[in-house]
RNA sequence: GAUCCCGUAGCUCAACCGGAUAGAGCAACAGAUUUCUAAUCUGUCGGUUGCAGGUUCGAGUCCUGCCGGGAUCGCCA
């Protein structure tokens, strides 16, 4: 159930209508395909409050000129009872006027509605898939994880907000050789948990002292039975386990500061225990997409110690990748490659249609055999978007945080955290598109300036709010019965209206972003409507009419309350999306 | 060598899966505001959208080829 209206939907509708209308008339032919037609804002706000494309696109098919097309559509649209100006611009652009009555009846959507508004039922239920983070449970995860978990978190809010049922989805890499070391290290630290001087950390072992503690503990419940009372594979599968367990749990620990929860975590080794894995090629196999052969090696600088050998392929060539990808090492094992095929099945056997991985740029080689896999298994029925996102630029103070592969010289996801804010890391993570490289500096974020957005959105609801607090204190009655009541036609200055067009924008915006998988866009909303209010706060300076509470005029007032205790919630609404909490004060 | 991403105002970036005269912020310059809690607002300046072709009524957007930057490149994850 949506309360508001999307009003460029509404005016296709009309668009529609009007085109019914002529078609009835004779002066357009019957069945035109209106697929195309859209109605959109205008890229200046000074052509109208909407256009529609429709007498270009149809022009064509209709053997019509545009502009005559345009002419007859525009009369037709004239008398839409919200549209007060129709023109035909350019090479056959009609733009449309509404009424301020229009505008002003989108307030009470919007007091209905509250942080909720901008909901839609575009998802009709649909379920997707979101599957982010899954970092490798080998450590506490670092700052270059936090922008895909942003991202993926911001996303998934995204789609749920217009009617897509989502699942958060981590998948853990348990069974590669990184946790073969992350076992060796953990019962290295066993040991000099049981009184062994242990010396420094072998090279090529996880030196980090998050370790100890599982150490520690595997000392507590098994004594010195670990390794005595087992044979050294035994001994590291108990250790394996232990450690992937605890890592996992300060993973969680991590997110949860982010303030991310993942429904499902989809543990890798279980694939391999299962039997999916062979299943899934089985698969591949009957329909003839497995083989065993050489691949070329690659162009370029040849590795050093590349020698031709028959392995075990998929031929996703067949699918748009540029190679065949092995399923197989040279010993005999899984690559990574045949367990995420498997889990990728999985996913698609669970009821998803949609699946959307959100990746770090290192991994972007990788998605045309993923996608090329997905197709194989699912004979296309399946969408699979594979969202990549770039690096991460840590500064401080513009100068360059310096960080080495070296042990515990990489700054994590709690140091960013602590220091600047769960809000503040999120907003800013989202303030570029997700395949564009990002700055992110520890003194600008916290910035109370114009140039700093996290500051600038939440400035603009915190005063907001202050405003409210202020004609509480002046006895106003903010109740929503009262609000919902007010006289709103005392409304009509060109700046409040500027902030209402804008409002009753966000719900086309959310869709926008979310059919294009992408939430920076809200942050991008969020400045403007940041923007659109200070300017009409800074309105009341120059002229003490428009301040927003007058003591002459209670009707104005209330009626201006109203406007802004809207925007509030709209911008609470985007705020949502981004998973930060809109701030009702500043300190 | 191949693949993917990026290239837009001096700087940082938008541009709604092809629309009109390509928009913001910062910086610079000129103003307003001692406040409905200050950190805000208004205006001016600023462009061959890397280059060259192509498709289209229309291209920053799609296609081809170059140039430049980044990432990745048989068994890692």
């Amino acid at each position: 159930m949506t309360a508001e209206m999307n009003i460029f939907r509404y005016f296709e509708d009309r668009v529609e209508a009007a085109l019914k209308a002529l078609e009835k008339e004779g002066a357009l032919p019957a069945g035109l395909d209106t697929s195309r037609v859209a109605v959109e804002p205008p890229r200046d706000p000074s052509h109208g409050d909407l256009s529609t494309n429709a007498a270009m696109v149809l022009a064509k098919p209709a053997n019509m000129k545009p502009r005559d097309l345009a002419d007859r559509l525009a009369a037709k649209l004239a008398a839409e009872e919200a549209v007060t100006e129709v023109s035909v611009a350019g090479p056959g652009f009609i733009n449309l006027r509404l009424n301020t009555g229009f505008w002003l009846a989108r307030i009470p959507e919007m007091l209905r509605s509250g942080p909720a508004y901008g909901a839609s039922e575009l998802g009709a239920g649909e379920a997707v898939n979101v599957e982010y983070v899954s970092a490798n449970p080998t450590g506490p995860m670092h700052v270059g994880h936090v922008r895909g978990a942003v991202f993926g978190d911001a996303l998934a809010n995204l789609l749920e907000k217009v009617g897509y049922r989502v699942c958060r989805e981590y998948y853990i890499n348990d069974a590669g050789g990184q946790i073969e070391v992350l076992a060796r290290s953990v019962l290295l630290r066993y040991r000099e948990a049981r009184g062994e001087a242990i010396g420094a950390i072998p090279e090529g072992l996880y030196p980090g002292d998050y370790l100890k503690p599982v150490g520690q503990a595997l000392a507590a419940t098994h004594g010195g039975d670990l390794i005595e009372g087992n044979d050294e594979a035994e001994a590291l599968r108990i250790a394996r386990e232990a450690a992937v367990e605890a890592m996992m749990e300060l993973i969680r620990g991590d997110l949860a500061v982010l303030g991310i929860t993942h429904e499902v975590f989809f543990s890798e080794l279980s694939l391999h225990r299962s039997g999916a894995i062979e299943e899934t090629v089985k698969l591949l196999e009957d329909k003839g997409l497995i083989y065993v052969g050489v691949l070329e090696p690659p162009k370029g600088e040849t590795p050093e110690d590349w020698e031709p050998r028959p392995q075990t392929l998929f031929r996703s060539t067949q699918f748009g990748d540029d190679a065949d990808r092995a399923l197989k090492k040279s010993d005999g094992s899984w690559t990574y490659f045949a367990p995420d095929i498997a889990y990728h099945h999985d996913k698609f056997r669970r009821g998803y249609r949609t699946l959307i991985d959100v990746w770090g740029a290192d991994h972007s080689g990788y998605i045309k055999r993923v996608k090329a896999a997905v197709a194989a298994i699912t004979d296309n029925g399946a969408e699979i978007d594979v969202k990549v996102c770039q690096m991460v630029r840590l500064f401080r103070n513009g100068e360059p945080v310096r960080m080495s592969k070296r042990a515990g010289d990489f700054v994590t996801l709690r140091e960013v955290v602590d220091e600047v804010g769960k809000d503040a890391v999120r907003f800013m993570m989202l303030t570029r598109k997700n395949d564009a490289p990002l700055d992110f500096d520890f003194v600008k974020v916290k910035e109370q300036s114009r140039d700093n957005p996290v500051f600038y959105v939440q400035y603009a609801h915190a005063r907001i709010h202050s405003v409210l607090r202020n004609a509480a204190e002046a006895g106003y009655d903010l109740s929503d019965g009262a609000l919902a009541n007010a006289d709103l036609s005392k409304l009509g200055d060109e700046a409040e209206l500027a902030l209402l067009r804008l409002m009753a924008g966000f719900p086309r915006q959310v869709e926008q972003a979310a059919i294009a998988h992408e939430p920076h866009r809200i942050a991008f909303y969020l400045d403007d409507l940041a923007a659109a209010f200070h300017a009409l706060w800074n309105k009341g300076k120059d002229d003490a009419s428009l301040r927003f509470i007058r003591e002459d005029d209670r009707d104005a007032t209330l009626a201006r309350l109203v406007l802004i205790r809207a925007a509030a919630y709209v911008v609470a609404a985007g705020l949502g999306i981004l998973g930060v909490e809109p701030t009702e004060e500043m300190r």
